[in-house]
DNA sequence: GTGAAAGCGCTAACAC
DNA sequence: GTGTTAGCGCTTTCAC
């Protein structure tokens, strides 16, 4: 009850040295007597001994824990993979340790500094400051990092992205197909790389198709409103697009969020969605499909994301490897109710 | 590079000893000269060194990290109140250690023996496991632990909770003001004591108005039905009430993404909402505003209650009261689209 | 089979 | 002002 009961209060009760209760509680193959081995267990359960995790560590030096940081753990897309994170790690006899940057660089290399310190087997992170001076931190440390969320696969690190590019594509093909082709970019900001790869698809796609694009129809928010709340960004952007004296025919903007803001503001104008305009957008979180109407989107999949980081820290963890991999997770279409389909014949 | 740098190092390279060097790197106002200090300073960041934390820890046998317990951080209930425990504790110099108990009473001991271990300054927990256990565990190690979430008023736990009884009565005044008499209580099951406060609230304000409940009216799903999706649990509590010859004018459900189920499937089989059937839930997530109709919801604050359980925390770990304490969080009404109101004359 | 003893990196009495 | 040293709780040679 007072004070903590350590490795030398069992072998005194138990009548024998730390060598050999360390032994016993490692379950070390180590030959000790049964006779022995019962009696140290016993009185290890009558103290109610747990090991001193410090002392174990500062003398083992390796601390089977995973460091994983993320902008911010309230978004459910990070939410959501962190979850697939914590039980995968779990499963593999490792802890985790989530921490949030809130989008602060400085929070981040805080974090970072902390979880160096605490000797953690590995860092998988969305990063939000330099990716170079934070894999030359890491790696100086000797610490495995794969990077997740942002697309670095021109430059040389561990990494698992997902294909926005490509998405992107997809979802202006299905809105061509369906003969919408005056189709508008709603985006925040064009800031994230992600982001522009997305508008990169958009632009290559029309072009494709020899569509002219309509330069009114790419609308960004003017940089310095901060990037909080999604949902209002949408609003915003709504509002501005219906200040145009004609609408397009389609929507594509840069995630659920956005849309829900879009699709809400312009209801509210008496427009009606899919009918007068069609909105496809990427993320397929959870409550895209509960919204009204359902989300027509390009699911960037969470669980399959968080199941490639695992795996490939983990590789990077027992393998020892130098080499530095990227894997990319493709995009699947999810048809709802926000794209006006073409009539079947 | 390849090792570690110690304290030794640093002594070493900087021509001085290993207490000094600590003195130093704790900033502790020990008199040490102006140039020795510099000359520390100097060789620590050239060397890269960052104090052991085990070494630190084994020595000083506390640990500035709190764990946090909640059952699953991708319910964006969690998540949001775990953002808001993580940038408190931050504030306050504290590390937060973030586990999910997957609603599995063996995984939350597992959490809470390693947190145990790790010498956590306190804990903060939204318990699946009985909670007169944990308490009793966690105390014998001189944790000190903070329930949420689940109304313990009656025990003796440091508790905050949120008054569910008084939020129902609440939300089935406002239906019942509103000439909205005939109210079905829909919820997947009364196994948690939330909820059966929440149904109590509906009973005793249906009898305080002499209101007679059509037994018809309290519809539970199936035991064995698994709690994992509270969108599903919705859909099959519709139709369940569907079933049935006529409708009630007003559903009460115990949370916001149940309320989405339930609507939707209210609405598919062309029952509108609000004027066929008033909905009003309990929570407000941040997407009950841009759910359509947005929802009219009795908002259970999770930042009130995330700063409210971590004042309690740090009052417990620097007073070191033994004291215990229970503060109730009060609801409040969030009056949307989804109850018809009555028309003002 | 078992235990004595060294030492992981650090802090804090205690000299000087 | 500065340095020596004991020891936090543990694992691991090494000797018996």
């Amino acid at each position: 009850m007072g004070k903590k009961s350590t490795i030398k209060d069992v072998a005194k009760l138990s009548g024998s040295s730390i060598t050999t209760v360390s032994r016993v509680m490692n379950k070390t193959d180590y030959p000790v007597s049964q006779e022995l081995k019962d009696r140290i267990l016993q009185a290890a359960k009558a103290l109610d001994y747990k090991p001193n995790l410090f002392g174990q560590m500062l003398k083992r030096g390796v601390n089977k824990e995973i460091g994983i940081v993320v902008p911010n753990i309230s978004n459910p897309y990070y939410s959501q993979l962190v979850s697939v994170l914590e039980v995968e790690f779990m499963e593999q006899g490792y802890t985790t340790n989530i921490c949030s940057s809130f989008n602060d660089a400085e929070v981040e290399r805080t974090h970072l500094e902390q979880l160096a310190q605490r000797q953690v087997s590995g860092v998988i992170i969305s990063a939000v400051g330099d990716p170079e001076e934070i894999a030359e931190e890491l790696e100086s440390e000797n610490l495995p990092v794969v990077f997740f969320d942002q697309d670095y696969s021109d430059s040389d690190y561990n990494n698992v992205s997902f294909n926005f590019y490509k998405s992107s594509c997809i979802a202006v093909e299905l809105l061509i197909e369906n003969d919408l082709t005056n189709i508008a970019f709603l985006t925040p900001s064009l800031r994230r790389k992600s982001r522009r790869q997305i508008y990169q698809g958009y632009k290559d796609t029309l072009d494709k198709h020899t569509i002219e694009v309509n330069p009114n129809w790419l609308i960004q928010l003017d940089k310095d409103k901060r990037e909080a709340d999604d949902y209002n960004m949408g609003h915003l952007l709504a509002k501005q697009l219906i200040k145009n004296e004609s609408l397009p025919e389609a929507i594509v903007t840069v995630n659920d969020v956005t849309a829900f803001g879009i699709i809400n503001t312009l209801v509210k104008s008496n427009i009606k969605i899919p009918e007068d305009i069609s909105v496809i957008s990427f993320d397929d979180i959870a409550f895209s499909k509960m919204f009204t109407p359902a989300l027509t989107t390009m699911k960037q999949p969470s669980t399959e994301t968080g199941l490639e980081t695992a795996k490939m820290l983990l590789a990077q963890i027992n393998d020892e490897t130098i080499e530095h991999h990227t894997v990319m997770i493709e995009p699947e279409l999810i048809i709802r109710d926000t794209v006006k389909l073409k009539a079947v014949k």
